[in-house]
DNA sequence: TACGTGGAGTTTTGAATTCA
DNA sequence: TGAATTCAAAACTCCACGTA
C-alpha cells in the first residue's frame, strides 16, 4: 500500500483531502472520544478545531475501509507525520492544547472569543425588569407552591465552559451511548444551549395556563426531574458548573402573564425567546 | 390529600406533495 | 421553480389514577 511514512507507522497516501472532509462531518456528528483527543496540536476548519490523528483515522475508514489506530502512525511535526499530511492537503494545524472539537463559531477571532466569555460571564440584561414580584431558589433546592403561575429558569453563575464546548461533549456522551433514537431526541434538546446570550433568562413557562387544569408550579418544576422539555439542557448546564435559579410568580391567570411575560421579552430580545424554549 | 407517573389531547413544526 | 396545501411527528400541557 502507498504510503507517506516508512518503518511499520504509515499513513496511506491513498488518503484524499475528500476523506479528510468527510471524517470532519462525521467527527462533527459524533464527537471525539477522549482518549483520541490531541494533546498539543488541532485540524482548524471551518473555524473548528478538531484532533489532527483522530480525524486521519477516521479518513482511513473512508479511504481504504479500516480505521487506522492511535498507534498505527506519528503525529508531531516531522515529515510523513499527521501533520504534515494535512497541511499537504491543503489544511491548516495550530499549536493548540484544547484537545480538539472545540468551536470559535460565534466569535471569529481569539480576541473576540475572549470578549464573548467576559459578556457571557457578566450575564447582564435590561429584562430583569420583567421579573418583578418573582420569587427566585436555587433549582436543585427549590420549593414552588402547589399554585398556578408563571415561573423562569435563569442564570445565576456561568462556569467558563461555554455552550458549544458543552454540546461538543454531551454528543460524545450520546455517542457512547450507541442509540441513535435517543442521542437524536436528547441532543435536539441540548443543542437549544446554542441560543444562550448575555440574557441570563433561558427559560419562561406557565404552570396551569388552561381551564380547569390541576398543574401547580410545584408540578412544572418537579418535572425538571424527569420529562420536562428544557431538562436536558438544564442537566447539562448544572453538571459543567453552571449555576441556575427556578423563579415563579402564582396567579390567577397563567396563561396570560405568560404570553404577556413573553411578548415583552420578545420586544426586548429582537423577537427571540428564552434559549430554551422552542422558537 | 398530595404526589408521581402513564397516557391522552391540543398545538406547533416541518417535510412531503401538489399545483400553478 | 416556487407557493400553497396536507399530513405526520414532535412539543407541550393536562388529566386520571394509583400510592403513600
Amino acid at each position: 500500500m502507498p504510503s507517506v511514512h516508512k518503518g511499520g507507522h504509515i499513513i496511506p497516501s491513498i488518503i484524499a483531502r475528500d476523506h479528510i472532509l468527510k471524517a470532519i462531518r462525521e467527527i462533527d456528528e459524533l464527537g471525539v472520544p477522549d482518549r483520541r483527543k490531541s494533546t498539543n496540536y488541532c485540524l482548524i476548519h471551518e473555524q473548528r478545531h478538531y484532533p489532527p490523528k483522530y480525524v486521519i483515522s477516521i479518513a482511513a475508514r473512508y479511504a481504504i475501509g479500516t480505521e487506522l489506530g492511535h498507534h498505527d502512525f506519528y503525529g508531531g511535526k516531522g515529515s510523513g507525520c499527521a501533520n504534515q499530511f494535512l497541511r499537504n492537503r491543503g489544511f491548516q494545524i495550530a499549536e493548540c492544547q484544547c484537545g480538539g472539537l472545540i468551536s470559535i463559531e460565534m466569535p471569529e477571532a481569539a480576541s473576540e472569543l475572549e470578549g464573548f466569555r467576559e459578556e457571557l460571564s457578566r450575564g447582564s440584561c435590561c429584562c430583569s425588569d420583567l421579573l418583578v414580584g418573582f420569587t427566585f431558589e436555587d433549582i436543585v433546592e427549590a420549593e414552588p407552591p402547589s399554585e398556578k403561575g408563571v415561573y423562569v429558569v435563569r442564570i445565576r453563575k456561568r462556569s467558563e465552559r461555554l455552550p458549544e464546548a458543552m454540546i461538543s461533549e454531551a454528543k460524545q456522551l450520546m455517542a457512547r451511548v450507541g442509540w441513535k433514537m435517543l442521542e437524536k431526541k436528547v441532543m435536539s434538546r441540548i443543542k437549544r444551549l446554542r441560543g444562550i446570550s448575555q440574557c441570563p433568562v433561558i427559560y419562561i413557562g406557565g404552570a396551569g395556563t388552561q381551564p380547569g387544569s390541576r398543574n401547580t408550579l410545584k408540578g412544572r418544576y418537579s418535572e425538571f426531574s424527569g420529562r420536562h422539555t428544557a431538562m436536558y439542557p438544564v442537566w447539562i448546564l448544572l453538571y459543567f458548573g453552571w449555576e441556575l435559579e427556578f423563579g415563579w410568580k402564582a396567579t390567577n391567570d397563567p396563561a396570560n402573564e405568560e404570553a404577556e411575560l413573553k411578548r415583552k421579552y420578545r420586544k426586548i430580545h429582537q423577537e427571540r425567546l428564552p434559549a430554551l424554549v422552542e422558537q
